[in-house]
Order: structure tokens, then sequence, then C-alpha cells
RNA sequence: GCCAGAGUGGCGGAAUUGGCAGACGCGCUGGAUUCAAAAUCCAGUGUCCUUAAGGACGUGUGGGUUCGAGUCCCACCUCUGGUACCA
């Protein structure tokens, strides 16, 4: 068979590799490290999509690549496995999702090795193994027995908490609680979608418009008692640690953003008898700002406090404490509607209606600190409870949303800040008058003694007097959130937490952590897995024996809830440094030598939460002293989505007429209707040859008056333009597929599929067959081309450039340029009648990471017995890669008249002189007056004439 | 709205510091081979004008800097992705 037969050629490789362990990976490196690390699947029932083997791909090439330049390499891959699919189908089906998940795996597993990535497949690990899910428990463990100590920016043991003496004073119990409410893991009530119609609780992506998305049942907000994580205490070590790592900016600042970090103040507003305030302002400059406010007061938090004098009123959230204290008798009917409505209100339906403000009056008034004017308190949902105090003083004039409120409900508007006379954009006199909003910086005015100070003098002034009196104190803030860390479902990691009983078997609110000894805790057998309709975790159906333990003669309850499905990726890393270890969940003398991971590949979607929760617990195993880097990836790239083939879409209208795509919009559901006439219109998936591009824009093939949609969709099984890498392997190989994905285009752009292109590529590797193999002969025996000779001059300048680049581009992440090089190669020697056999050995040791199993095979053809697996990366010459002799273009004025052939390290006096000897060029230049000479050795020859 | 990224031939995309725009691939056209086709090989292929030699134009639009701009600056348009009142 001397064709090339990858079918043949790639199983037959696959299985050489794994019987010689071929990429068995060290326990600990010799010489240079690199880990090289995918972000793991979830292998879900649909198995691998064309997106998951580009990120592979890319990582595969640069693992193979750095072998081959004496790196030890890690790169392993594993599954994320806990899930909901597999629990929905366990509910469906009433078969263990543990089931389901390994058939996914297996899968998952079978495609990725016809692929032939070069992991270390002795590593694999899922998270939903036993012996995984020990450790994640043990380092849940960690989180538990550690509290943050702000002073020294730390997590430190729970045992070093100080504990304050009244604590001390009201005995063990108190203590424990104390400690309880200072872990970095703890407990909280939060809000959780309770369908009653389904019996379960549902996550956010389940619920669409308040209802469930299974069968539209409604959903109730409903506080549950759940676990959290303190990531906030970390919030500032997450932000400014990102500073040294090798992420791209776009990344860093959705972090940053997600974070959210801003500066301002903390004000109190006294809410209590108006002929009280100035009494109470005396009292203040005594005791000065109390840790937390008091009931008389009303705490905001800005970050305008030069804008103090500009507040008009108050606003405070629905669920703010001091609700029913502000409400008058006379507000309180209307004040209990608008809360309750906005208690029945989801998140999104909170923020879907952001066209029009909505709020009610308490009746209550609040004094001005700085003007000592009275201000009315409002209740209003824009003001969320969970940033800030809850509470905000309003300022209309410098607030976009206080505008809008202030307006809405006609509350006066008071301009403190002027933009300036330069300031274009805003209507300086349109703010001035209190019609216009204006949010950024300018001058004070209708400020006291304020008035003229520019807003960041201001802000610090008034931050410092603030202080003095004891009415406000500079503050920061964030958009951050603890993390929600559980989930009522059934297959997650347990907590390894137990509940103390009472003699009544109520749990008495004191914890018990399972001992490291006695990790993991195991789900438990359930007979079923449907809901118990109860809003209650599932595993309250598991058996007595499992939840009710008896420790040391006392009965505990286990925790019920699980732990969400990020818990498993945020350490795997660490893992696969040392995957078998059950003594330790990674031996810090391999930690030390293989972290951090030097390049991290996986899709942007992750870009927020998976890289910041890991980050955070990375930060705590580090704090503890279990990790030797503060940070986990040192290199982050997000590769492209790849959109199916470009499709052109028509459109007709209810009678079948075509109407052209300009006049064409969607309504609110997404759904194509006539602009004019809003009549819903019908989309019409036309072929290639139905379309054609006139101008600027793709027409009719029949009437160039009707413009039609050309663009590459999103894969979705609904459009059914999914392409299945199954199939392509099938019908074009491993080694084209890969080609191709990285072909396409840079990795981390948004790519459309084309099969053509994938065709493309096979040629290419065609190409390489028939360049070495002899193709007519019906015996696998060499071209005779191939030839044991050196290389001419020529040649050996197509090799040494061609190393040159490739080198270069692989050291970048730019494939696409690689592959492109090589081509170039290939279309060089395909034309040469003697192929240095020296020459092909280069190229194929530089093709082998991009398409391993064609080069090894070809590499054995070639007379190696052993894999090009760590066979040595070609080095150039750069002497080599010069050519003698350059064409350098001639400009006179602004077109290029003339090409010289020059030395290439022609001087420039030269240069110039050959270019003004150049016939064409002497005609010009005899009637003009020279300017100016550019000349740029090796480039160009400008002549600037009048 | 806001934030980020991107607009280059029929298509995917190339283009070190500003220095010959369109590498490489797809598609298309012509030729060789073939009884014919597929496959393969060779040549051509930005647009327009011209019989030709040659010329004009050309990197989303408009301006600017420069001897020289796809690349730098300003304004705008379009598309893609993300985000949702965070005081």
């Amino acid at each position: 068979m001397p064709r090339y037969n990858p079918a043949e050629i790639e199983p037959k490789w696959q299985r050489y590799w794994e019987e010689n362990g071929t990429f068995r990976t060290p326990e600990m490196p010799s010489g240079d490290k690199l880990y090289v690390l995918d972000m793991f699947p979830y292998p879900s029932g649909e198995g691998l999509h064309v997106g998951h083997p580009e990120g592979y791909t890319a990582t595969d090439i640069v693992a193979r690549f750095q072998r081959k330049r004496g790196k030890t390499v890690l790169h392993p891959i594993g599954f994320d496995a806990f899930g909901l699919p597999a629990e929905e189908h366990a509910i469906r089906t009433n078969t263990p999702p543990r089931e389901s998940t390994e058939k996914n795996i297996a899968t998952f597993r079978r495609q990725l090795k016809m692929l032939g990535f070069s992991y270390d497949w002795d590593r694999e690990l899922a998270t939903t193994d036993v012996a995984y899910v020990r450790w994640t428990q043990w380092i849940f463990l960690v989180l538990f027995d550690t509290w943050f100590d702000l002073s020294q920016q730390k997590g430190r043991p729970i045992a070093e908490l100080p504990i304050p003496d009244d604590v001390v004073a009201e005995g063990d119990r108190a203590i424990r609680i104390y400690q309880d409410e200072h872990r970095l893991a703890y407990q909280a009530d939060a809000l959780v979608n309770w369908c009653p119609a389904l019996g379960t609780v549902l996550a956010n992506e389940e619920v669409v418009d308040g209802r469930s998305e299974v069968g539209g049942h409604p959903v109730q907000r409903l506080p549950l008692r759940q676990w959290m994580l303190r990531i906030t205490a970390y919030a500032d070590r997450l932000e400014s640690e990102l500073e040294d790592l090798d992420w791209s900016s776009g990344i860093k600042k959705l972090q940053k953003d997600w974070i959210g970090r801003s500066t301002g103040a903390e004000v109190d507003f006294f809410v209590g008898p108006r002929d009280q305030f100035q009494e109470w302002s005396n009292r203040r400059k005594q005791t000065g700002l109390p840790r937390k406010p008091n009931y008389d007061v009303l705490r905001v938090y800005t970050i305008r406090p030069d804008t103090l004098f500009g507040a008009t009123y108050m606003v405070i959230a629905p669920e703010h404490p001091l609700v029913q204290r502000l409400t008058t008798p006379e507000q309180t009917l209307a004040v209990q509607a608008y809360c309750t409505a906005a208690a029945n209100k989801s998140d999104r339906e909170r923020t879907e209606l952001v066209k029009k403000k909505t709020g009610v009056f308490t009746g209550s008034y609040a004094i001005n600190p700085v003007s000592g004017k009275p201000i009315p308190i409002w209740i209003a949902d824009y003001v969320l409870i969970s940033y800030g105090t809850g509470a905000i003083m309003a300022v209309p004039a410098h607030d976009t949303r206080d505008f809008e409120f202030a307006q809405q409900f006609g509350l006066p508007i008071v301009p403190v800040v002027d933009p300036g006379p330069q300031r274009e954009g805003a209507d300086r006199q349109q703010v001035l008058d209190g019609n216009s909003c204006f949010a950024g910086e300018g001058t004070a005015i209708h400020s006291g003694p304020y008035d003229g100070l520019a807003t960041s003098q201001f802000k610090q002034k008034i931050a410092e007097q603030l202080d003095a009196v004891g009415m406000g104190r500079a503050a920061v803030n964030y958009k951050l959130r603890d993390w929600l860390f559980s989930r009522q479902r059934f297959w997650g990691e347990p907590f390894p937490i137990l509940h103390e009983l009472d003699d009544q078997g109520n749990p008495n609110g004191l914890l018990r952590a399972v001992v490291p000894e006695q990790l993991p805790v195991n789900l438990p057998h359930l007979d079923d897995y449907k809901p118990h309709g109860r809003p209650e975790p599932p595993l309250m159906k598991a058996p007595e024996s499992w939840l009710y333990p008896t420790l040391d003669g006392r009965r505990y309850m286990r925790e019920t809830n699980t732990m969400p499905q990020w818990a498993g990726s945020c350490w795997y890393y660490l893992r696969f440094i040392d995957p078998k270890n059950d003594a330790c969940f990674v031996d810090p003398k391999k930690e030390a030598a293989w972290m951090p991971v030097d390049l991290y590949v996986g899709g942007a979607e992750h870009a927020v939460l998976h890289l910041l929760y890991a980050r955070f617990w990375h930060k705590v195993l580090y704090d503890r002293g279990h990790v030797s880097t503060k940070e986990p990836f040192h290199r982050l790239v997000n590769q492209g989505m790849i959109l199916g083939e470009v499709e052109y879409t028509g459109y007709q209208t209810e009678d079948g007429q075509w109407i052209s795509a300009q006049l064409v919009r969607r309504d609110v559901d997404g759904n194509p209707i006539a602009r004019q006439t809003g009549k819903p219109v019908t989309e019409v998936k036309l072929g290639t040859d139905q379309a054609t591009k006139r101008g600027d824009s793709v027409v009719l093939v029949d009437n160039a008056e009707i413009r039609v949609d050309s663009r590459a969709h999103k894969m979705s099984k609904s459009r059914g333009n999914v392409v299945n890498p199954d199939a392509i392997v099938q019908d074009y190989g491993a080694d084209s597929l890969r080609l191709y994905e990285m072909f396409m285009g840079p990795l981390e752009a948004t790519k459309p599929w084309s099969m053509s292109g994938v065709n493309g590529v096979r040629s290419f590797l065609d190409r390489v067959w028939r360049l070495i193999i002899n193709p007519r002969d019906d015996e696998m025996i060499l071209n005779e081309a191939i030839q044991d000779i050196e290389p001419t001059e020529e040649q050996l300048r197509v090799v040494h450039r061609t190393i040159e680049a490739v080198t270069h581009d692989l050291d970048h992440l730019e494939f696409n340029t690689a592959i492109a090089r090589m081509m170039e190669f290939v279309n060089y020697f395909t034309k040469q009648s003697v192929r240095p056999r020296k020459a092909m050995e280069s190229l194929l040791v530089m093709l082998a990471p991009f398409a391993p199993h064609i080069c090894e095979e070809l590499w054995q053809i070639l007379g190696h017995d052993r894999s090009l697996a760590y066979e040595d990366w070609p080095v150039f010459d750069e002497a080599l890669t010069r050519d003698e002799t350059v064409v350098v273009p001639v400009q006179v004025g602004k077109k290029v008249r003339a090409r010289i052939k020059v030395p290439a390290d022609c001087e420039r006096e030269q240069l110039e002189a050959i270019a003004r000897a150049e016939p064409t060029i002497a005609a010009l230049l005899e009637s003009k007056e020279i300017l100016k000479v550019i000349v740029v050795p090796g480039r160009m020859v400008n002549f600037v004439v009048k």
C-alpha cells in the first residue's frame, strides 16, 4: 500500500506510543521542566466536539516541540466529571450517575487517544474518582480550618485566631461559634430557586423568566442554609497578584472588573429626631465613627464623597434592616406592598425592567451631615442590599441612576460639580441648571467651604474632615461576593462535616470536621434518585447508617449539601503532579519541581469563575504552606471558538416573495420580522450557488436587488451544523484534523469551519507522503529522489529558513504560519528531482508535533528504528538563511519606478549610487530637483523630488 | 448603555521596528496526463482601464502625522463576544 493511509498508520503509532510508554513522564523533571495543561473536559454524553481538539492540539504541539528541545514535559489530561447532566440522567433512568459518567469518560478517552495526543495517560484522573474526592474534601477541611488575618493579609490556622475576652467569658460554645464565624468556609442563609412542582432546587441556568426551564413551572426564592467560601477576603490579592502573570490584558481586565474594587467613603446620615442632630454630631466628635452603625444612623457607601452637598435624598434597598423602623405609619401599606413585590421578583426580572425606576417613600428624613438639611428616605430596588451598605445617598445631578429616579418622582436636583467650560459632551449650562446629569470630574460648586476644589482634591479633603468629626471614613468595596459553595444535589462531593445533635436529635449549631484519616466521605447508595419533594438536599434520602454516624458516643448528622462542580477543577492541576499519592494530596518536593503550570490553554468561558476560584484555593494552600507558588497558572491562552460552515440565508415574506436582508430585523424573541410591516418572515437556507457577492453585500444570483445574510453560526444541534471529530478522522485522518484546526487561523481567533479547508491540508499531507514515498510502486519504497547526499546551497537555504521560521512561530504559538512555511518547503522540494535525506528528516522532525502519525511512519521508512518523539529539534545557521543578493525597490516620488538587485550587505552610499545609476531612475531624476534621499539598506531607496 | 476584540481578494487568512499589501491554503481559469473521469502535475488568478506595452485605484469610512501608513493619532460606521442599575 504505497498510498498515504491514515486509517492504517494512525492506530499503529498510537499503539506503539502506548506499548512503549513513549510519553510517560518521570516523577521528577531532569533539567528544564515544562508543565503544559489543557482545561480538562466535562465528559458529556455528546462526545468530543471539534472545539476541544483546537486547544488540545495547540498544547500537544507545544509539548512535542519542547520534548525535542530537551525539556521534561508534563502534559496530562483528566475529566471534570461531576455535574448536572449525569444526575438528570440518573433521575430519568434510575441508574447511578457514576455509571453514565464512566461510560462518557470511556468515549472521551477513546476519542482523545484517536487524535494522537501525547498525554501521559498514567496520570489520567476524574474528579469523581473516590481517591480524588478524598483530597478535594481534604482541601475543604483546610479552608474550614483557616481564617483570614486582615493585618497580615494571609490565611492562618483557626487555632491562632485571637478570641476577644467577652467571648472567652461566655464559654466554650461561644468560642466555637466565634471561630465558625471566621472560617474561610462558613454557613449562611442564601436564596435558592425552589420549584415545588418538580420538588427540587434548580440552578440559576435552569430557571428562565422565573419558571423552570423544564416544564415551565413556577419557581420560588427560598432562603436555605448554605456553605459559603470567603473569597472576598482574598479580593485584594486576587487583583494585585494578576500583575506578574503572562495573561492577555483582556482576561486580566475581566477578572479585575469581576472583583470590582472601588475606593470611596462610608458616611453616616443621622435619622433620629431632627432637633437631636446637633447633639448627635457633637457626640460623634468625641466618640468617632463606630465600627458598626447604630440604629440612629443610615450608613452609606459612596465613591463620590465630593458630591455630598448634592445629596438631595437617600435610598435603601427593600431588604434593608432599617426599612420597618424608618417607615412612618401613613406609609406602611405602600412600603409593605413594594417590598413584597420586590421580594418576589427574580434577579433577572429586577434588571429586565431597567427603563423605568420604581420606589416608595418611607415617610422619614435623614440629615445631610454637611449641610444639616433634612432629605427624604426612599426605598427602591435599584439599590442592591448585597453591595456596599445597602443604602445610598442620591446625588441626582451627578449619577445617572439617581437622576432618572429623581425625574421619575420629582425630587430636587442640585448640581455641585461644574463640568468646566472646555468639557465637551456635557452641556455645561444644562448641568448647572439641573436639567442634565454629569457623572465626570470637575470643580466643586454649591459646596460651602469646598467651592472651587477639583474633584480629586475634594475627595481627599472631605474624607479627612468626615473622619475628624466621626461621621465617615475612607472605605473600599468589591463587587465580588463570597462564593456560594453548596448545591442541593446528589452528584457532587459530600462535605466532610458533621452537625452535632442535641438530645432531641436536632442540630445544636455546633460543627465537627471529619478527621482527614477518615476521608473520603463517600456518597451513599440511593435506591432511586427521584426528588423527595422538599427543598433540603437529596442526600436527606440517604440510609440512616450514613446520615447519622455516632462518634465518641455522640450522635451526629452528616452535612447533606454537596459541593459544586467548580470544586474538583480548582486543584486538578496539582494532582496531576502526583496522581497516585495516597499519603498526601501532592508530594511537596514534586510540587515544587513542577509548579507553576507554564502554559494553560482553554476556552474563554472559564476566563472569570474557574480561574478566579482556582487562584483563590491556590492562595489558601500557599498561605497554609501546602504549595510553593503564589499563583497556579503562569501563562494563560484562550482558544477562539470554532463556528460552523458559512451559511447564506435569504428571507421570504408570508406570500413567498423574497425580501432583502437589510429590510429584516429581529423581534424581542430573536425571530426575523419585516422592518416595515412587523410581519414575520421565513429564513431560507441557500446553497453556495444561489448567492453571490455584489459590492459590499451578498445578493441572490437570480435577483441582485435582494440581499442575503452571509455568516458562520455557532455550532449547535438545533442548527444542524455540528462537525463530529469522529467523522473527520474517519474521512481524512487525525493528522489532517489536527493540522486543519491549527491552519484555520490564529489560536485565539473565532474561526468558521470549512470542509474544503480540511481537504486542503489532507492533500498537503499526501504531498509530504509522495515527497518521500514512491506512490507508483506496489511496495513501500522510498522515492528515488531521496538520496544520501549533501544539499545544494539553495536547498540548504530553504531548509534553514524553514527551521528559523517554524521555530520562531512555535515559540509564539503561531501555528498557522508555521504550517504555511512547511507547505512552502514541500512545494519547493516537490520540484527538486534530488531530495537530500537530511533535508527530509529535518522536515519530519518539524512537522511531527503537528502531524505525529505520518511523520513517525515516514521516519521509520527512512530507516530509523526508534520513535522521533525525542529526536533533537533542528537548529538553523543564521548565515545560511540569508540571500547573497536582494532585490530592492527604488521609489521616485511615491511610486516604485525600478527594482535593483544588490548584494545583501550593500552599504547605504553604495545602494544610493546603484539606484541613481539605474537607467529608468536616472532618466526620471534628470529633470527633477531632489529634496531628500531616504535609504534603508536591504529594504528600499526613495528619492523625494519636486 | 458599558467593556473587550475584530473589519485586508470570491473565501480562511499572511505581512519583525511604519519600508515591495495579499505569504500559505481553499475556490476559480487554462494546460498536461487520460478513451473518459477522479487523482496528480504545470501555469495563471486584487479591482478597473487598455489590443498590448503600460496605467489608475486598492487593507470598513472620513480626516491627520510622515519621504513613506494595513501598521501610529483623532472622529465615525459595522460585526462578534461579554456584561447588566455594584452607588
